[in-house]
DNA sequence: TGTTATTTGTTTCCTAGTAGACAAAATAAA
DNA sequence: TTTATTTTGTCTACTAGGAAACAAATAACA
């Protein structure tokens, strides 16, 4: 419940910078969309990390785990983490594809079916939250920049300048 | 150096419901922030969190521990450890007001100036780097957008449908 | 006044995520 | 072929951050 007179801050502050901080505010709004994640689907026993993952493979079975990895940008250590988890969890089936024993082929159980189809019935519910103070419109706009920014837009092959990406 | 003929992924695949997922965005656009600043900024001893708080602390001398967590969405847990390291490192210094002892008011040293000042002013340059791929006019826009999602342009008082707002 | 609630910072324990080394397999180069 | 180099996943620390319990101080209340 909010108080009904929401308390004065104690201090008057300025935040000048703060507000031309892309890192502060990005990392804000994604602190945010995390917080309406488990306000959906707090009784899940799945993270958000998972959701994603399970939902690619989902869209692409048979995805090798290191493209995966590159995909969401999670780091191989932790990719290996927690797909052996959902493997262990009869979530996730790994396979080893004939023409290179090195891989994993990844693909879903029926258990893992069923899990991400009750997980994305409600994604629609976390984004309209996440995006409750924007119209519609902005919601968009709001897309296509991030998607822009991130480089998500150009097809391939571009040359990157994402310090990030680990060549 | 990046590849002259970049290779070609080894695996077609599709990507249709992480462009529509807003979390997986902000994810994705924050890593590449704090990329860019560990790429401008990596040979100072400072991380993204320790310098917005230098900087929050810059701003508004005396403000007190508390408020900082709060504005900037750290833990108090953290922020406790963030700033006693800080401390330590000779960079903040903390008071406890005589009207309330529970409190610690925080101010910089002159090391603790002469730090932020340093990186401060390369922040333009993370700034530049992390939206190079948007025109300016996007960059302002994705700021105002960030801004609103945020609910950081409401002056105060108003109604929060924060999941993270802990009161 | 005493008594209960709330605030503030800290501590302890735990988990998610990272860095770096590693082994096995595949590829390139000799 | 033999020998390097790269890729792929895993393992072992290590670090950042979070949850919950806690003590001290303050505020609210009877």
């Amino acid at each position: 419940m909010a108080s009904p007179t929401p308390i004065a801050p104690a201090q008057k502050i300025t935040t000048e910078s703060l507000r031309g901080s892309l890192g502060f505010l990005l990392r804000v709004a994604q602190l945010r969309s995390f917080g309406h994640f488990f306000a959906v689907l707090g009784d899940e026993e799945v993270r958000p990390g998972e959701a994603t993952v399970l939902d690619l493979i989902r869209e692409n079975p048979g995805i090798r785990q290191g493209m995966v990895s590159k995909t969401l940008k999670i780091k191989r250590a932790q990719m290996s983490k927690m797909i052996r988890e959902m493997e262990r969890e009869g979530l996730v089936a790994r396979a080893v594809p004939e023409d290179d024993r090195r891989a994993i082929e990844l693909r879903l159980t029926k258990e893992g079916e069923a899990m991400i189809a009750g997980i994305t019935a409600r994604f629609p519910e976390i984004e309209r939250r996440t995006q409750a103070a924007l119209t519609p419109a902005e919601g968009a706009e709001l897309r296509r920049l991030l998607i822009k920014l991130n480089g998500l837009d150009k097809t391939k092959g571009e040359d990157s300048d994402d310090p990030d990406d680990e060549r």
